[in-house]
This record gives C-alpha cells, sequence and structure tokens, in this order.
DNA sequence: TAGATTGTTAATCGATTAACAATC
DNA sequence: TAGATTGTTAATCGATTAACAATC
C-alpha cells in the first residue's frame, strides 16, 4: 500500500496521531469528506504538508474532491497499527502507574492491558482494577504465557534498569518509558518511546520566562 | 548575557532539559570539567551541535579546556527559568492530577505548588497532601492572593475549555495542559506545554508495527 | 610554546512550502 | 466541459554538521 517501504521521518510520524485524532473528530461530527486545505486550517498546518505527510503511505485521496474521513481515519489507524492488538504489561504501581491504568485509553489504540508488576511487597498480591499485582518470580511464567508485547514503565530512573534487564530476558523488546534510563542505547532492537514529564515542566519554565521578556 | 535575544528555535528549547539533566548527574559523580566532544558522546548527539546550541545564549566554555560543569548547570537553570519561584495550582484531582501532585518533582524545577482545583462535589473540601481541594467559586480571590502563575490542567478535553476560560479571567497565562484543547490557538498570548500521552502510545504503537515490519 | 578545544562561519542535509500538471 | 483538489516535483527554508581560526 504505502509508496516507498523506505524510512517515514520522525516529525512525519509524530503529526500521524494529530491526523488521526482530527478525523476522529471529524468523524464523529458527521463530516465525511475533507479536502488538505481545511485538515491543515483545523491543524494550523499548511494544506502541502498534509499532502505530503500521507502521500508517505499512498493516495489516500480523490483528485478533485478531497479525502473521505472515514476511509482516511482507516487508513491512519492500520499505519500506526492501533488497529491490532497489543498485549500490555504496566510495571510499577505508584501514583504514575495507577495515573496511567486509569487514565490511559488502552483499548482505543489496541494495547489490551494483560497485568499489573511492582517489586512493593506491600502492593504484591493486592488487586487492583480487577488485576492481581504480580511481582518478578512471575515474569517469565507470565510474559510467555499471555505473549506481553509492551511494558509500561512507571518506574524512578534508578530502579528502571535492573527491571529492563529482566523483561528484555524474559523477550519484551517494546517500551512506553517514563523513566530516564536510556532504553535505546542499551538495547538497540527495542521500540521506544520517551515521555519525560520533567522536561515538559522544564520547557514551560522557558516558555513562560521568554514570553515574560518580551513583554 | 545572551548573543542574540533573537527568537531561539524549538529544537534547541527542548534539548536544553536535557543538557540540564546530563549535567546534574556529571556533577552528582564529581565530574567538574567537560568537552563538547565528550557531552555530545553522552547524549547521542554531535559535538558540534551541543557547541552550536550552548552559543545561541553566550560563550559558557573555556576554549583549549572545555566547560565547567557546575557553572554550565547554572547558567542553563537560569536560561531555563527553573531557578525562580512559580506559584503553581493544579486544576483536575483525578487520578492524573494526583499521580501529577504525587510524581512531579515540582520544587527542583521552580514550581511551588499553592493549591489544588476541583469541581467534583465530593472532592471539595477534602485534604491532599496538604492541601484542601478548592472549587471554582475560590478562584478569583485565590489567585489574586497567591499570585499564581501558571496552572497544571489534569482534566478531559471536554471540560478543559470551560475551565481554561475561567482560569484565563483569573489572569492565569501558563499552562501544563495533559487535555487535547487547544489552549494556544483560543489565547493565543498564554505559554502552553502539552503532554498528548495519547500520542506517546500512538507513536509507540507505529514504532512496534514498523520494527517488525523490518525484521 | 604546543596541544586542546572553543566560538563561529561555511557547507550539507533534510524538512517544509510552493507550484503545477494530472485527473476526478 | 469547467472547477476543484490531489499527487508530485521543484524551490525554499531552517537545522545540523563540518571546518577552522581564535585563544586558553
Amino acid at each position: 500500500m504505502s509508496k516507498t517501504d523506505g524510512q517515514i521521518s520522525m516529525p512525519v510520524i509524530r503529526r500521524l496521531p494529530k491526523y488521526y485524532r482530527c478525523l476522529c473528530t471529524l468523524e464523529q461530527s458527521g463530516v465525511d469528506k475533507i479536502s488538505s486545505r481545511k485538515l491543515a486550517e483545523i491543524m494550523n498546518i499548511t494544506a502541502s504538508q498534509v499532502r505530503q505527510d500521507l502521500n508517505c503511505f499512498g493516495g489516500f485521496g480523490q483528485q478533485g474532491y478531497g479525502y473521505f474521513v472515514a476511509t482516511l481515519r482507516q487508513e491512519i489507524a492500520k499505519l500506526l497499527g492501533i488497529d491490532t492488538i497489543k498485549n500490555t504489561v504496566i510495571y510499577g504501581i505508584g501514583n504514575l502507574g495507577r495515573a496511567v491504568l486509569y487514565h490511559f485509553d488502552f483499548e482505543k489504540f489496541g494495547f489490551q492491558l494483560k497485568g499489573l508488576f511492582d517489586k512493593n511487597p506491600e502492593l504484591v498480591g493486592t488487586e487492583l482494577a480487577g488485576f492481581i499485582i504480580n511481582d518478578d518470580s512471575k515474569l517469565d511464567k507470565f510474559m510467555s504465557e499471555n505473549s506481553i508485547d509492551a511494558a509500561i514503565l512507571c518506574l524512578p530512573t534508578t530502579s528502571a534498569g535492573a527491571v529492563v534487564e529482566k523483561l528484555y530476558a524474559a523477550g519484551i523488546r517494546n517500551f512506553l518509558n517514563f523513566s530516564h534510563y536510556d532504553i535505546r542505547t542499551n538495547y538497540p532492537d527495542c521500540a521506544v518511546e520517551d515521555v519525560h514529564l520533567s522536561e515538559s515542566l522544564m520547557t514551560l519554565a522557558y516558555l513562560m520566562k521568554s514570553k515574560d521578556r518580551n513583554n
């Protein structure tokens, strides 16, 4: 389906979720076709960029007409891979892990939560959101029995290294990483998406400062 | 102090927190000087980029020697504005708000938490982490009395619009935004840092898929 | 002084935007 | 057919990298 299976650039990849979200909203509002011009306007980007981005993957539009919202939304879902099921565990059930557990729309993006892990003995064995919290002793057995695809790491940086080592040994190669532990450098064959909340705080601090200076 | 007060590009701004974090680690390990070459190696970027980035703001290095770790760390802290106090509230005390409350190192980056807000009557009046949860009726008075600088929005997108309107009216111009409500478009004079966790999930899905395809 | 490494200018690379022929 | 809008190529813009003179 895709024009080039050649590498898609990160800027393009990072815009795909934005297209997806926008198209979901449009579809829900009952819009059934849209031009690159209008889509671009909504998303605050250029129409050229919309067409350029979409054509990395194939011609989804109708010349002289535009794009079918529902079709395009589905195509992008396929491109993103959010239409297939990815069995997932959360490792680290502190406040962050709990927020992730309750706040994330896992299923909406194909992530199926299969289990919770923590090494705090006070948590292990207790139930949360229908899951019994496991400890490391269950790791290997659990991962293979449930064919786990991805782990969400809600850990402090200090303990992340040891945990990743175990998860990697148990076959996990895909991580959503909230810690500052650098998975990619140590395990180059993993898919890693980092979420660095502290960097967001620092960036906000910078933006506040520079805005104030300009006024 | 800065060479040009001209606009610093977003890529550079987003690297500043990474430099800061790296320098903190180095300082804690007792390293007192570092060359652009070594710093670049640790951060997986080029030495050229390190020097180019730092020189957006001024000459922090010693020719023929390198950079003093402690000094550079402090300079970047100043650039980021994390060395000054920013009075902050959290609006939305669900799971996400709680995770933010307990998980974030606010003080480390100069954000001083001053209060919690929510409109759920069951939460309002209860105490959390030493703060009584307020409702909107206290908003105006609270914001001016405590000279609040920034709000962290831990809300669903549907309720974010109305809340931002109230916060804006109460004088708030700086937001860390976990919702998909587009603050910037509606209030262009605000400093906004968006954290879109659902986009991280989708990006991970894409990376998993494209990795698998290449193997 | 010689060696090292910065600050800075120039060259390259990649991403965004503009333009337009193809076509519905 | 005429009008609209895509797909795609070419032009522009900006960011990264390389090179080197300045200097500690």
